[in-house]
DNA sequence: CTGTGGTTC
DNA sequence: GAACCACAG
């Protein structure tokens, strides 16, 4: 549980300019040493944050100045943004993961104006979708790091709306069963004072395409809950097909393990012991999870 | 909250 | 381009 958070200070971000070199260097010591004091024996000088992740080691980030370990990318096209990492896929431009703390604190901080502009994500490798390929395809563009979640600072905001960060929904989902869910997700939150958060759509299950970059449309979509920070270390995961659905969310839930089947991605391989592990991903603890 | 379009400067 | 209002679910 200690892994899961370190000594960092909110006070002491970088800034702007620079402080990628910084945080790149930052981050490979932190991955290497804490690999050591994790008693791999591996030799892990020179290897990259995306070696790691390729590899399947899974990958740690300085995300909010305090350090996560992050789920396994299957594309080694993992970006690291001052509020969120995500993990991208650039064949059907849309990412894999988007993994993000979620505080009680941070949403008892006065909500910011919903940003608008939608902006392509430089730090992401390969092709991008352009705003184009959304307008008249029939489909939004989804959040998968939601903007409400990042309401506490404008950058932050301003960060969920790089086209990373988007997958094409019908509106009827998006500003449904799965706003619905993402609300459920912050009343957690604000119980639970602090949640990991992961979310993506499934990639492999691509129905069609959408522009001219032939954006995927996603056929369902997932949300990973979890909290290390009660006195009940519990976990919860959603797979929701796409479509609105007026069902209750309880209908939806799945365990962690069931997610990873799915998506071939393993979640939170390194961030826990793996008895605390394997009995959070394998248990859907309903009574756990208070719903609205 | 989730999105959209249109207008104004 | 950003800020603003208005609309729909």
């Amino acid at each position: 549980m200690a892994k899961f958070r370190q000594n960092h200070t909110k006070g002491d971000r970088g800034s702007a300019k620079g402080a990628g070199f910084f945080y790149g260097k930052l981050i490979m010591f932190t991955v290497v040493l804490v690999t050591l004091a994790l008693g791999g024996a591996k030799m892990l000088s020179g290897l990259s944050l995306d070696d790691l992740a390729s590899d399947g080691e899974g990958s740690t980030i300085v995300n909010n100045n305090e350090r996560y370990y992050l789920p396994t990318s299957t594309t080694g096209n993992i970006a690291h943004h001052k509020y969120y990492s995500l993990s991208y896929n650039d064949r059907h431009e849309i990412p894999e993961w988007v993994a993000y703390e979620l505080t009680a604190a941070d949403l008892k901080v006065k909500n910011v104006k919903r940003h608008r502009r939608f902006n392509v994500d430089t730090a992401v490798k390969g092709k991008s979708a352009s705003h184009g390929d959304y307008i008249n395809s029939g489909y939004t563009r989804g959040h998968m790091a939601p903007a409400g979640d990042m309401a506490f600072n404008k950058e932050a905001m301003k960060e969920t709306f790089f086209m990373s960060n988007m997958a094409p929904q019908s509106k009827e989902f998006n500003a449904g069963i799965w706003n619905k869910l993402e609300q459920q997700g912050r009343d957690w939150a604000y119980d639970n004072k602090r949640l990991f958060v992961v979310t993506g759509p499934v990639i492999n299950d691509i129905k069609t395409w959408i522009g001219k970059n032939e954006v995927g449309v996603p056929k369902s979509f997932y949300k990973i809950y979890l909290d290390l920070e009660g006195s009940e270390q519990k976990g919860i995961a959603f797979l929701m097909p796409h479509a609105d659905s007026k069902r209750s969310l309880k209908d939806f839930a799945v365990t962690i393990d069931e997610v990873e089947e799915v998506t071939g991605i393993d979640f939170f391989g390194e961030l826990m012991e793996d008895d605390l592990e394997n009995r959070i991903e394998a248990t859907i603890n309903l009574r756990d999870w208070d719903f609205n």
